[in-house]
DNA sequence: TTAACAATTAACAATCATTGCTAGTTAGCA
DNA sequence: TGCTAACTAGCAATGATTGTTAATTGTTAA
């Protein structure tokens, strides 16, 4: 995801307004490794600007998805997480805290039975233990 | 996931109750290469016994699921999808028509940025364009 | 600088998938 | 056959997300 400035220049570009909450939420979102889900992001941005709507955060969210500034991924958290890092990548997401890590393929896996099916993309959602979640449960 | 007899045989020793909706709902997944939702399998069944409520299925598939007879899988369409080839393998969703296939792994992905976390599982979604849907997208 | 207009916001209702609860029913063992 | 725990159906409740709308506010062009 570009930085807020560019994100400025190009909303206005795409015809959209850019508003205090929506700078606000480039500036939270922006490097923003901790795949937040939407209400985090709500809860993050309450904290700054108090009565921002949940349904503001969401409109957002979806504009910078449909401008490819913004990953949408599922985990099986429940919600969906947002990752402003859209960089071919994967993840990898702890079973005992629930954190999800950026992961990065050196070689792509080798595939059987996609005869006849044409392949524009793939995402892999690794699941095991962190370090810090590894030391947890060994210590008990 | 084993045949209905088998399923039968394992639910009592488990002391649950093998009822005439389970049975259809055994009956239903076996060998359904379909990826069906809950509620899908909920119309199906309820076509042959008018009635069956969606909560008994749910509650049947999280029976099958934690007996590790059924994987559920999230591939993006809003509910959870179950599948029962419990193998070990991976699934191609298709953007035309949504339908969900099996794809099996011959070589796995060599990785980076995963020091310090262990994997215990790892499940790949691809997506792109079955056959039957790049050959509609072709005529037109 | 200002007027005009389209886009945005907040609030609230609505939807969808899933789970919680409960009274009545039933499978399966003794 | 009778008992009891498990199951079913129905419905309420939850959580995440989207639809709607009236009032507000960026943005652009004069």
């Amino acid at each position: 995801m570009r930085s807020p400035e560019e994100l400025t220049i190009a909303f206005r570009t795409a015809g959209l307004k850019v508003t205090p909450q929506r700078q606000l939420l480039f500036r939270l979102l922006h490097d923003n490794g901790s795949h937040p889900t939407a209400d985090s992001l709500h809860s993050a941005a309450t904290e700054v600007m108090p009565g921002i709507s949940l349904r503001t955060v969401y409109q957002t969210l979806t504009d910078l998805t449909q401008m490819g500034e913004l990953q949408s991924i599922e985990v099986g958290s429940g919600s969906l997480r947002f990752d402003p890092n859209v960089s071919d990548h994967h993840h990898a997401v702890c079973d005992g805290c629930g954190d999800v890590h950026d992961v990065y393929i050196t070689k792509a896996p080798v595939l059987r039975g996609l005869d006849d099916f044409s392949v524009s993309d793939a995402h892999i959602v690794y699941r095991g233990q962190c370090g810090a979640c590894s030391a947890l449960v060994a210590q008990k």
